[in-house]
DNA sequence: AAGAACCCTCCACTGGGTAGAAGCTTCACC
DNA sequence: GGTGAAGCTTCTACCCAGTGGAGGGTTCTT
């Protein structure tokens, strides 16, 4: 087994992908293709090339599953985290993004309650075909 | 300007792509698509290559339409087809894929109305950051 | 020093199309 | 019968948000 970190003086100095993954439940590859699309950047890397990520990234990450789980685009995301870095309040940014997202949301759930009404439909009109030969 | 048939005794004995998705509103490509994947069937070719399609065709495109407007995947929409060609009776592979569809739009719209209600929380939860500096 | 666990980059694939290129066919009109 | 243009063909590549695998390097424990 391979453990790292033998300093126990700072809570969070680096961690590594997998750590990372294991916190936030996330696929090492996904995060991974997260740092490529420039969504997250690890504070360092090691010697040997591996990712080090701080409780910064973790906090980023967080608001990545969170967004991505209301279907956020990536790009979007990109907006935002960025915003955030600059370290100016985002919450404009923010509440813009999640009104609009609110709003194509209510959208959806018509459509689909609409579909749902058309399948409702098809399905009571359907009721009496026993299920023998062709009406195509 | 193209035009073609001049023959005026059959009312549809063979349509070209073109004239297809201007019947159906659908792209050329999307029709040469859903050909490429098996799920429709010209009924010919013509001597230079050209796909002709029928009325059936424009049928079995009218299905199509209707169930992907509904998220029916393309797998199971050849699969629908398939039996429909077969000239079986096949309400009870719709009803299935139709109920089986109906249950995933509850579903996601129960997921869709989860995300919503996450959203207003947030919104609400951020009332008063008027917008000068970080938080992070 | 060995071995296990971990990590790296690169490439290919998913679904449902969409965009463009290079070249062939069909048609109306002259 | 020639010409121009629209229409069609196949092929390749691209989109999103990842996921899977190959092949090889790093870190840690024993």
């Amino acid at each position: 087994m391979a453990r790292q970190g033998s300093q126990s003086a700072s809570p969070v100095p680096s961690l590594r992908i997998g750590e990372v993954a294991r916190r936030t439940g996330l696929p090492v590859k996904t995060i991974r293709y997260y740092c490529d699309e420039g969504l997250l950047q690890p504070k360092d890397r090691s010697a040997g090339g591996y990712r080090l990520f701080d409780e910064e990234n973790l906090a980023e990450l967080a608001i990545i599953r969170a967004l991505r789980a209301m279907d956020v685009s990536i790009p979007e995301l990109a907006r935002i985290l960025e915003v955030r870095r600059a370290g100016v309040c985002n919450c404009a940014v923010l509440k813009d993004s999640i009104a609009a997202k609110m709003e194509s949301i209510n959208l959806r759930i018509g459509e689909l309650a609409a579909m749902k009404d058309e399948l409702a439909r098809l399905l009571s009109s359907w009721q009496d075909c026993g299920g023998s030969k062709l009406q195509r």
